[in-house]
DNA sequence: CATGTTTTTTACCATTTGGTAAAGGCACGA
DNA sequence: TCGTGCCTTTACCAAATGGTAAAAAACATG
């Protein structure tokens, strides 16, 4: 049952090990975010991790293997902004908090969101179990929670799942685009700036109900 | 000043070259939109295209040359329904026909999406120079046009740029994330229906105007 | 410091990759 | 039908790529 990708029966790393797995993870997401999987080298995420190609081979079992860790590992906290949306909450304050550190995300880990992008644009031909798996379960519960959230009027009425992709759409274009909005808007601090405004409004008119005065009572 | 990209000085193309070069860009528009720039191979493209290695060297000068051509020839088409949007024109229903427009073109050709995309994402270092002097001066014309239209009360208020920006993030979002949307929602067509409705209503109502009642007077 | 273990390096290898040279085939006008 | 120029194939090549074997070095531990 252990596919070794989680918790793994002998969690006795060394303390070379820990460094140098970490070394190899960060120099694999830089080179794996920038050119996808099948672009990226071994001997570019050796010379980035500052080690040999064959000592980062006695760390991974081979190229695939880093990528699929490398993933695996990130998926979780990727995820845990839409995992801690929470179902007691005020609807509009967790949806808006929700978005407001999904673009923050994209400010601070610009990386992990092309890599991603990277994987799912060429066909997730790796993590597509996963995200059935994975991934699946947990936007079904959040169309859920967001289907009821509207039924009670909490909500503008609106189909959670698009709202959900539409989230992930606009905030993660900021990292994903980043070259072409480095183009298109070359002040990047107003940018963000922007970016954080334009967001948060477009959002939060999609979603104020009728009548709304902040939180219920 | 002829880069040989655009209009060639010699239009001469026999009729096995039109037939041949179409076959080329046609396989090579597969496989650069699954795999990226670096991680397409030339044999790859070959046989897509039913050609041999050599065969294909023959039309283009290399590896390189077919990607800048191919980006070269499908940004202009690509960008075209943003060109279009007219500034005699009723401003929301300009911007919806955009949008809609836009939407259409992730479902007619999401190659050419996932294409960008994969540019982009990686940094666009083969069209970064182009994006600077193409879609820079378009984008900067459209930002004026639609300030314009919010300075005259035909739009609510909205930062031109960002909001171009989430249209693109939105519409492209089920062409590029194509792989996850089919997990996340099963059934294709019905994604597709909802996705129109999801987009064009979220747009509607962050840019109708207070007091909007269809076109003015 | 002797000894067994972990980590790193050196030296390879087979395959793939982008690309070339040159010969062969083919179409098409004279 | 014959040649001439366009197209295609065959046979290569050097470099890069993912990966391995095994020796050497570093390390920990009694």
């Amino acid at each position: 049952m252990d596919d070794g990708t989680s918790l793994p029966t002998a969690p006795k790393l060394s303390r070379i090990q820990k460094r140098n797995r970490k070394r190899i993870m960060d120099a694999a997401l830089n080179v794996f975010s920038q050119h996808g999987f099948r672009g990226a080298t071994l001997d570019q995420i050796a010379q980035e991790a500052g080690l040999s190609k064959p000592n980062i081979l006695y760390y991974f079992d081979g190229k695939e293997a880093i990528h699929v860790d490398l993933l695996n590992t990130l998926m979780a906290e990727w995820l845990a902004p839409l995992e801690e949306m929470n179902p007691e909450g005020e609807p509009l304050d967790e949806l808006m908090t929700y978005i407001a550190r999904k673009l923050e995300m994209s400010r601070a880990y610009p990386r992990e969101s092309r890599l991603f992008a990277n994987e799912i644009i060429q066909g997730a031909p790796r993590i597509g179990p996963h995200l059935a798996s994975g991934l699946k379960p947990l936007f079904d519960r959040k169309c859920d929670l967001i289907a009821e959230w509207v039924r009670r009027g909490k909500l503008a009425p609106v189909d959670p799942g698009h709202l959900i992709f539409s989230i992930w759409a606009v905030t993660q274009h900021y990292a994903d685009f980043e070259a072409q909005v480095d183009v298109l808007m070359p002040d990047s601090d107003a940018a963000w700036a922007g970016a954080h405004t334009h967001v948060e409004a477009m959002f939060r008119k999609l979603l104020t109900p009728p009548g709304y005065s902040g939180a219920h009572r």
